[in-house]
DNA sequence: CGGTGATTTGAGCATTCTCAAGGCTTGTGG
DNA sequence: CCACAAGCCTTGAGAATGCTCAAATCACCG
């Protein structure tokens, strides 16, 4: 059923943008999505990203358009599952309800760990929390040794999801790899160096969000 | 069956924080409560305000633990209803199913337009969309005329709910007053005077608001 | 090899925060 | 009814943080 509703899409490209029209769960079957919110002179906030596994309902209230837009990261597959279908799925197979409240938990969790962080958090903290939990988030950090992780995101986004521009994305990153809190390689590869200080900083272990946030 | 449940609390009680043990959705029947997250050292961010009539499942993925705290801003009255009788009523009655997909599309639209201006906003324009916010909420601003209503909370909670500093709630709310944006009395009614000027700083009409957030 | 997009760094500026003190309102106890 | 305490709002001054503008470098891709 998925599949049939499967399309693949290049990085960076638009699928739904802010008040579209639409009635469909987006699953993200492949790569990386974004969830965003833009003001109308252009700034752009990233709500969210989807990564393999994850799936979102984008409706606002009026049950007929989407509240926010939906942005490929890299290259990704994604399903349009009608929502007449999904609802049809969910009376036949009655385990999805109970798989729908738990995507929907975590979302709201991580979504709430990051709110916290863009209101109170100052750019270095902003940055460890992103980290942490991008590394939970990819099966990264399952055990103590594995602290490296692909995280195909430019600082641009990185930004738009914290609340930082990039340059000031670049400047805080430079410092915490200065300090030895992280390494990078190839712009793309993130290693935590030390974990401990990175938690601290963004106030939470990853064991504890791990548990908050994974399914 | 929500009577039954309820409990009516002071102002600034706390009802579940952080972490707790919880299997129930929180009802709120009567006054202000919020859900709000906790750094270590103790800063906290408003994630939302519970008006009458909003339910929230605060639940992590684990499922026996909330996510987040829930206080009481005024005096409220808040019926927390085991998840278990939750289930079962919504068993029973069909149309349950249909609501709570409306308060949580309510509920993720309200806090994406946040979090936009949370990662984006300038003070003043994070307070506009507060204001608007609020009053599409409490039901102020359905037509054109009426711009002045309750908001029962304090600058403290203004600057939790929108990252901000209650000194600088203080100083950007002060020096939107002398522009003749809106007025206050009584440190707790306000009135919108300059509606659109207001919309053109939150970015966002009261209308377009209402028609993405308003069940 | 040129072109595009991402990163890096510098300099100066704008915004917001921190610390501090004073005033106002409300509620409480004498 | 008054005095006092507690909480909230207001304002000032100076410091910290993050932004804007600008330019140079780097990496990748056709």
């Amino acid at each position: 059923m998925l599949t049939t509703h499967s399309r693949h899409y290049a990085a960076g490209r638009l699928i739904k943008s802010d008040a579209d029209e639409s009635h469909a769960i987006y699953v993200v079957m492949d790569g990386w999505a974004s969830i965003f919110k833009s003001m109308p002179e252009g700034q752009t906030q990233i709500i969210d990203f989807g990564l393999p596994g994850d799936f979102f309902d984008l409706t606002a209230v009026d049950g007929a358009t989407v509240a926010m837009g939906l942005e490929t990261v890299t290259d990704a597959t994604i399903a349009a599952v009608p929502l007449a279908e999904w609802l049809a799925l969910e009376r036949t197979v009655p385990q999805l309800a109970q798989v729908n409240k738990i995507e929907a938990a975590a979302i709201r969790t991580r979504i709430a760990e990051r709110m916290l962080r863009l209101g109170r958090g100052k750019a270095d903290e902003r940055l460890a929390y992103a980290f942490l939990e991008m590394g939970v988030r990819t099966g990264a950090m399952r055990d103590d040794t594995m602290n490296c992780y692909h995280m195909p995101v430019t600082q641009q986004q990185i930004g738009e999801l914290m609340g930082l521009t990039a340059v000031h994305v670049c400047r805080t990153l430079r410092r915490m790899a200065r300090q030895g809190l992280v390494s990078t390689a190839d712009h793309i590869d993130l290693c935590i160096c030390d974990r401990a200080a990175l938690e601290d900083l963004a106030g939470i272990t990853a064991e504890t969000l791990a548990q908050e946030i994974q399914p």
